[in-house]
DNA sequence: GTTAACGTACAA
DNA sequence: TTGTACGTTAAC
């Protein structure tokens, strides 16, 4: 295909980037694609990647090159900013022309940069003849996530080749195979109406494709632009039904790239989710060189020089307001409008500012906010930093995994809102996907499907919908989408998305579930998309009813089983993510208690609100993911278990314990913490020191329990902080386990008289305590606080 | 030549 | 509309 169509307009099947995290992971083996796979013991007749391996950046093929020059990228011969994009391949979205900027005599000035993937952008050519993304809009309809819950962002839309290879080995083996290609072999021609349109359809992309290199070819790309091609149709007014393929091309490219974005976007919540906490250490390569000040790197780089932007005039009336304060807060960051501006907000808002900008020398930045400068060419991960920041400055509620299960919650996010945009937009084509056509009914179709695709399919590919369509499909929906979106994302996760569902959370997943991965960097994802679930497994995981779990589960019979609930809980505790999966298959009531227990492993998985979850445990799990509790909201919990939470410090407790930003008094901080209903906590094996019996005694002023066992750092000094006078714990500690603190010494034990409701103390293990004090020290009536004394 | 997996057709 | 099958491409 690359041979007939290179030509510039050929579309070339991009490929891993292999830096990313996704890519650098190992397959899960869990999902349905691993478990095709013939390493997994599967038949490996769905050729897919696992779905946690969805590369967030998929870049040009290593044989790329300049339609004009022949040549491969040259960027790393360079060192600055601007000759790395030179002098770096760039595909076009629209014409799929791949070429040096370089050696566009049009120049790149007007090329729009597409963050999000590497390599992409609009060229310049197409983009002067209008046939920004948002035209596209089109095609958009039609598209299906392929591959059902991941959609992948493929690139090549190209009708698979005319000639068709015997069948492998491998699959002829398979009868299902056989099946398959006999049928597809035979009918073609003569086949059901499906075939028939699918021949009819190839033969129309064969045709379409030709059409769009010649023109490209006339249009040459040494014509200056290069553009051409796809474009080229559309420019020359005489060929409409070159204008129709390319359109189509167009709108499908869009579609991918929408998708990819919106995964990115997707990861990058989950990313942002997971890495709250300071301790997030996990960089990709991309994003390693990102320093904190990705964007600001950027900025230094290239400094942004306001620009005079275009603006369509189209729908923004809709965002205006909220472009404006996304404006706004650009403006208070010191930014003109740029990359930040993705991290944060409204994919849409911006989106839609950025397509009609016209940059003045440099190329732009899909994504960009409006009015800004170009910055860097190349994306660091800064975006990473930025996209944190702008959430930070962003007001927008986290997105909560579980939102998706909880219409009210999920409700008008404006990622979700934002990323119908898109195909809002595209909508307005009519365009189909390979080369099916449909009729202009797309508006509403292509919402539809862009929610089912979100929904359902997945999540990764959600991410992938990113900023970059996105921009255009924004404008048109926000609203309504909005409110259709939620049932039906809402539906699929719940059906197939359990896990997805938590992993989506952060939205972050927003979902947080994977680190982001260093497209993220490039795009960072503006607001945060809707919350996509990220299909990992189908488990449902719903937040726990507002009322309080029953203490026994009942039988089918009527009795209760003998076991408690509590007990049950306690079993689950010990279980792997995996084995809870199934445990929650096995009925409703095993998935309630279920829901309790801290789904450990899915890291950036939390449920970020969980309006009546009484208890949570999370030990053992990474702060990475724990941090995601940092947004929670858990009124009414009552327990939490932080034991051995991996790389908790006192500053990620008090990240941890302390109220919102917002609902701090002007003094400071509120004095009850975000969760300072709990009653029971446990830190056990934690390196904490003693600041965190400050934290404990100014957030948790209810404690009745607390488990600091283990915990090698503390000293009396916490034993004296939480019963000073000035302590409510004094008061309020019924249960205090220090076992195994062996800073703590006798002098403790004076300590805890002041607590006028103490019953137990565990002072094993504490090895300055005599043997008599390092017993497990009950106090069930005030005799026995005399025993304490006297030991 | 082998393996991974992208992109799409098409059955369910 | 969703999920599966598989031709084909890209990397090794």
């Amino acid at each position: 295909m690359s041979g007939s169509k290179a030509l510039g307009g050929a579309r070339r099947r991009r490929t891993r980037c292999r830096r990313c995290q996704a890519c650098m992971r190992t397959e899960c083996g869990e999902c349905h694609f691993c478990k095709d796979m013939k390493k997994f013991g599967g038949p490996g007749r769905m050729k897919q990647s696992c779905l946690l391996r969805q590369c967030t950046a998929p870049v040009l093929p290593h044989t790329a090159v300049c339609f004009s020059c022949g040549e491969a990228g040259k960027e790393d011969t360079v060192d600055t900013e601007e000759e790395k994009f030179s002098l770096s391949l760039m595909e076009c979205t629209i014409c799929n022309e791949i070429i040096h900027p370089s050696c566009l005599k049009m120049g790149k000035a007007e090329g729009i940069i597409n963050d999000e993937i590497p390599n992409c952008w609009e060229c310049p050519k197409c983009h002067k003849e209008g046939k920004t993304s948002k035209d596209g809009g089109d095609g958009s309809g039609k598209r299906r996530m392929d591959n059902g819950e991941v959609g992948r962002w493929k690139l090549t839309d190209d009708p698979p080749p005319t000639k068709k290879k015997p069948p492998s080995l491998d699959d002829g083996g398979r009868q299902d195979g056989h099946k398959r290609k006999k049928e597809k072999e035979l009918p073609q021609d003569s086949g059901p109406k499906k075939k028939m349109k699918g021949a009819h359809e190839k033969r129309l992309k064969k045709k379409q494709k030709p059409n769009v290199s010649e023109t490209a070819e006339s249009n040459g790309p040494n014509s200056s632009t290069g553009g051409g091609q796809g474009s080229g149709g559309g420019s020359n007014s005489t060929q409409s039904p070159t204008s129709t393929a390319s359109q189509d091309q167009r709108s499908h490219h869009r579609e991918k790239l929408e998708r990819f974005k919106r995964m990115c976007q997707l990861l990058e919540r989950v990313r942002e989710s997971s890495s709250s906490s300071s301790s997030s250490s996990e960089s990709d390569s991309e994003s390693d060189s990102d320093s904190p000040s990705g964007s600001d790197g950027r900025r230094g780089s290239e400094p942004s020089s306001p620009v005079p932007v275009t603006y369509s005039n189209s729908a923004r009336e809709r965002n205006q307001e909220r472009d404006r304060e996304r404006d706004r807060r650009l403006a208070e960051l010191g930014f003109s409008a740029s990359e930040d501006s993705e991290g944060e907000g409204s994919v849409k808002e911006e989106e839609e500012a950025v397509e009609e900008q016209v940059v003045g020398d440099k190329p732009r930045r899909r994504g960009e906010g409006p009015p800004r400068g170009r910055k860097g060419l190349t994306t660091d991960g800064n975006d990473e930093e930025s996209g944190e920041r702008s959430r930070k400055s962003t007001p927008l509620p986290p997105p909560s995994p579980l939102s998706s299960t909880q219409p009210p919650l999920s409700s008008g996010h404006g990622p979700s809102s934002g990323s119908e945009g898109f195909s809002g937009k595209r909508s307005n084509g009519s365009e189909t996907r390979n080369g099916r056509t449909r009729a202009g009914v797309r508006d509403r179709e292509t919402q539809e499907k862009e929610n089912a695709n979100n929904s359902s399919g997945g999540s990764v590919a959600n991410h992938r919908h990113g900023t970059g369509k996105g921009n255009k499909g924004n404008k048109i929906r926000s609203n309504k989408q909005t409110g259709s979106q939620p049932t039906s994302r809402n539906s699929s996760s719940n059906s197939s998305g359990g896990m997805s569902a938590l992993a989506a959370s952060p939205r972050s997943q927003p979902s947080r579930m994977a680190p982001r991965s260093q497209m993220m960097k490039r795009s960072p994802p503006a607001v945060p998309s809707p919350p996509r679930p990220v299909q990992m497994e189908r488990h449902l995981v719903r937040p726990p009813p507002a009322c309080p779990e029953p203490h026994c589960l009942p039988l089918d019979n009527g009795s209760s089983h003998v076991m408690p609930r509590d007990v049950w809980l306690h079993v689950f505790q010990h279980l792997s993510q995996r084995e809870l999966c199934v445990c929650m298959r096995v009925c409703r009531t095993w998935s309630r208690c279920i829901r309790l227990v801290c789904l450990r492993d899915y890291a950036n998985s939390w449920p970020l609100s969980l309006p009546g979850l009484l208890e949570l445990n999370v030990s053992g799990c990474p702060w990475s993911s724990v941090s995601a509790l940092c947004q929670a909201a858990c009124p009414c919990l009552r327990l939490l278990d932080l034991s051995r939470v991996e790389d908790m410090k006192d500053s990620h407790l008090r990240e941890l314990l302390a109220p919102p930003a917002d609902t701090r008094t002007a003094h400071g901080e509120s004095r009850g913490g975000r969760f300072q209903n709990v009653t029971e906590l446990r830190l056990a094996g934690l390196d904490l020191t003693d600041v965190t019996s400050r934290l404990l005694v100014r957030y948790l002023p209810h404690l009745t329990k607390l488990d600091l066992s283990q915990c090698g750092n503390i000293t009396d000094q916490t034993i004296h902080t939480l019963t000073s006078p000035m302590s409510p714990l004094k008061d309020s500690l019924i249960h205090l386990n220090l076992a195994g603190c062996v800073k703590v010494t006798e002098q403790c034990l004076p300590l805890l008289r002041r607590c006028a409701s103490l019953q137990s103390a565990d002072l094993r293990s504490c090895t300055l305590l005599t043997p008599d004090a390092c017993q497990l020290l009950s106090f069930p009536c005030p005799d026995d606080r005399v025993l304490l004394k006297n030991s």
